[in-house]
This record gives C-alpha cells, sequence and structure tokens, in this order.
DNA sequence: CACCGCCGTTTCGCATAGCGTAACAATGTT
DNA sequence: AACATTGTTACGCTATGCGAAACGGCGGTG
C-alpha cells in the first residue's frame, strides 16, 4: 500500500506519513510496537516519531491502553486543506444551483495523482439521505468520479492502477481489466461516467469532468442518490445540468475549449 | 507562533510540521525562499521538505508560479482523524436532540492541550445561517468554548496563554487578565460559559463541558446563534438543555458525578 | 537587448540527527 | 509467581538531512 516512491525526499518525514496514514487507514488504536511490524521499522523509532506528533497535537494518546489515534489537529490541517483550494469556492454556487435542478446530493471531488478526493457536497432533498463523505478517497474502477478520473486525467493514474486487482464490492462491481477498459472508452466519448450498484447496491452517481486552464482533468462533479431517481438512461436532463454545470466550473477555471 | 517544545522530537519532522502549518495559516500561495525566512531555515532544506510533502499529496505546487499550497491529501487525514474521534459518533444524536429542542446552530469542540477544535455541527433552523467551520479552532479568551477550556480544562492551557496578550476581535472582547480570571471564575461555578458580542459582533455561543471517565475535561457542547436568539440571561430553559446535553454525552463518555 | 535580481532547483561535503540494538519498567495473562 | 506482552529509555554508529554556494530560468528595468 505504502507508495514507491518513498526513496524520494526525506526518509523520516515518509516515515511519519506513513505512520499518519496507517492510524488513518486503520479505525482502531494502533499501539507502538503493531506499529513498528507494520511500517517495518523498529519501537523506538516509531515511538520517537509519535513523541514528535503527540506534541504537535497530530495523535494522542489513550490514558490506559497507551495506543494512538490521530489528533484533532490532524483535523484541523485538513480543513485548511480544503480551504485553501479555490475549486471549492469557485464551484460553491454552481453546485448549489445543480441540487436545486436535481434535488439530489450534489458533490465535487479533486483529482490529484493518487485518485480523486471529495472536497464538498450540497445534500439532497430527499429525507432518506444518500451522500458520501467529504475528505474520502473513492475506488476509481466503481465509482463514477474515479472512472473520469481514469478516463480524463493523468495517465499515470490509470498505469499505476492496472497493475492492482480490482476489488470487488458488489456484483456489479467491474473486475476485469478489459471491462475498464471499454466502460473507460465509452466514458471518453459520452463525457459522462455513472457507476449504478458499483460501489454500493441502490446507489449510483453520475459524474462530469472539471478542466482547467490549462485543459488538464483537475476535478469532478457527480450527482449521487438513490439508482431510482439517478439514472442515465432515465434522465437525460439530468446528464444535460451536470455537464452544464461542470463547463460552468470549468469556464470559471480559466478553460477554453469544447474537447 | 511556533511551540516552544520544538526541541523534544525530530527535527525534521518538527520542520515539516511547521511548514505545512505555515500553509495552513496563510490563506496565499508560498513559495520556497520566503518559507525558508518564515521558518527560518535555508531555501534547499524547505525544498527537500517540499518534495516530500509533494510526493505524498499533502501540498501541491502550482505550475505558473512553483508556489506551494496545502493539497488535497491533507484533507483526506484530517477527515479521517474526525471519523476517528469517537465522541463525535457518541455525540451526534445529542447535539441533533439540541438542536431540535433550541432550533439553534449547535457546535462539538475537542479539547485538546492546544485549545479548542470545532469537530462536528449542526446547523440551526434559522434561514440566516450561523455557524462554526468544522475543523477551526477558536480562540481561547474569546469564545464561550474557549472560557471553558480555560476554566475547567487543563491547567497548563491557562498557563501558557497567560503569556500571550489576549487579541481584541471586537470592542467587547476581554482584554485583559483580570477581567478574564473574574470571568473563569464565574464560569467555574455556574458550570457554562457564553461570549456575547467577543468574537463578532451580533453573534452568542453558550458553552458547556463535557467530561470523561477520569473526570478530565474532553470537549464542550455550545449553542451558537444570533444575541437576540442566544442570551444566557433570557433564555433560562435553553441553559437547562446545553447543559443536560452536556451531561448526556458526559455519561455516555463512562463520566460518573456531578462536580 | 543586455543587465540585474530574484526565484526554484541542484550539487556536495560535513556533522548532526535519527536509526537500530538492547536493556528497562510497567502491565496484564496464564 | 513466572511470563510474555507492552511502552519507554539509553547509547553508539552511520546514514541522513543540513547549509552554503553554484546553476538555470524568468520577469522586470534601464
Amino acid at each position: 500500500m505504502t507508495s514507491s516512491d518513498n526513496d524520494i525526499g526525506l526518509k523520516s518525514v515518509h516515515l511519519t506519513i506513513d505512520a499518519l496514514e496507517l492510524l488513518s487507514r486503520e479505525q482502531r488504536d494502533i499501539g507502538i510496537s503493531e506499529m513498528a511490524n507494520l511500517l517495518g521499522t523498529t519501537k523506538g523509532t516509531v515511538f520517537r516519531h509519535m513523541q514528535t506528533l503527540l506534541a504537535r497535537g497530530y495523535v494522542t494518546q489513550s490514558e490506559s491502553s497507551h495506543r494512538y489515534r490521530l489528533g484533532p489537529q490532524a483535523a484541523c490541517l485538513g480543513q485548511s486543506a480544503i480551504d485553501h483550494t479555490d475549486i471549492v469556492e469557485r464551484a460553491r454556487p454552481h453546485l448549489s444551483a445543480l441540487r436545486e435542478a436535481t434535488g439530489e446530493t450534489v458533490a465535487l471531488s479533486l483529482v490529484d495523482q493518487q485518485g480523486v478526493v471529495i472536497l464538498s457536497k450540497v445534500m439532497g432533498k430527499s429525507p432518506l439521505e444518500i451522500g458520501v463523505r467529504v475528505g474520502s478517497r473513492l475506488a476509481l474502477h466503481s465509482s463514477a468520479q474515479g472512472k473520469i478520473a481514469l478516463a480524463f486525467g493523468p495517465s499515470l493514474l490509470l498505469a499505476q492502477y492496472e497493475r492492482q486487482d480490482l476489488a470487488s464490492f458488489t456484483p456489479h462491481t467491474i473486475e476485469t481489466t478489459s471491462e475498464l477498459k471499454a466502460a473507460l472508452e465509452r466514458i471518453r466519448q459520452t463525457g459522462i461516467a455513472e457507476a449504478p450498484n458499483e460501489y454500493m447496491l441502490g446507489v449510483n452517481a453520475i459524474a462530469a469532468p472539471i478542466r482547467d486552464r490549462s485543459g488538464a482533468l483537475v476535478a469532478t462533479v457527480a450527482v449521487v442518490g438513490s439508482i431510482q431517481n439517478v439514472d442515465a438512461r432515465t434522465k437525460p436532463e439530468m446528464i444535460e445540468a451536470i455537464v452544464a454545470t461542470a463547463q460552468k466550473i470549468s469556464t470559471d477555471l480559466g478553460y477554453v475549449g469544447n474537447v
């Protein structure tokens, strides 16, 4: 799971990040010995790193078990990261408008070299709330946003993704590379992606690409909801609205051009 | 601004964190030279740190200006931190209930050795939304939650806070240490704190302490809203509700006892 | 247009800073 | 009560991250 480019940059910083991401991955508290095993290093080393992170508030230590978990300062930093991403501000009114038009939950996700991260959402009108967690990374092969990223994003993404197994979440999850490639080809032609039942049964999302001045894919807008309300085949007007929203946000970012 | 305990722990990790927090503090992108100045180190060093953070997605570099800003991975980590804090889950139903009872925005904030961080909120019913940012740290002397932290929290907090100047946000902000001490004394007696007009004119908050099994202050619940709806003197039933909510959450965390 | 100044990036040798090993203390388990 | 865990501390070596200075690119200015 740990990236292969751990050799570029500072070793101890990489280790600290590895530790933080380990704590972020597991939802339980983790002790020093276990971390040392999982990270492939020694107890003493991990201890020093935890000391440092503890002093800064990025991890907390349970009084009783002496195990560690992520601390509030990490939350603080994370929120700042969202605030500093100007796409979020720029897109906000368009997202609200799209939610108003469709009544469904709308989500903005950023694309980076590691995949897609949800940065902002506006909840739909339905009393049963269906949404996505801000700050979560989506699976690339089984989410509408992820497929947009694979189809239009950095080729590096697709390349490094092909070496992995495609995790299966439901019977409808795409499982073979050839199926995925066919799907991506269709997405490149239509300009939108959906993922009905692929991550969770009964849930669908339709996503469209957002580009910046340079024409590179930087984000996606998506409508998320129950499969009976969000369906590309039965709601052409919804697709229209999503694509139009993506266009507007792209234009706001300085993108010019249609292809 | 940088903590005095930068000598405990790993130097390069501290520097990386310093850099991240610098980027989080300023809302503009920052170049390497400027960071080196602000952090009291050299360009080369900062460059290596940015390389590392770049490879991991915690910062992004602008194509054009080559300046740096916080990246999406930081947002990812931050959200995980919130998800891993079980108080958030435990408190959720109580917060919703309190919002239902009062109609106002309700916020849960965690207390750590550096102050208070908002971790969760439920927006009020008023069409004009008044709230607080999740992930933001509040001023200790001019927010209801901050004063709760100073009054009941780790004495270390108060001690290190006395050495600082009390920033003034409005004409009503407490500015002298003696005033603050008097206010804290009152808060210790009544068990609740408010901060009318102290951070922003027209806005008030009323907060109560949440304790864990050991009896230590770990969090606060607060109602936030316009000063005409949220006022400790005219709404005794609101205070009742807040204190009761804090009690319930404390009990859920294993706290026993009244004082 | 050539100059200058500033930027981010790269290189390199040195000393420090962080690593691993191993002993220690504090638990809770058998 | 012996033991097998845990988290914590101590210490010496060497890898590692640091600082100073040189490099290339860009944008302004005379």
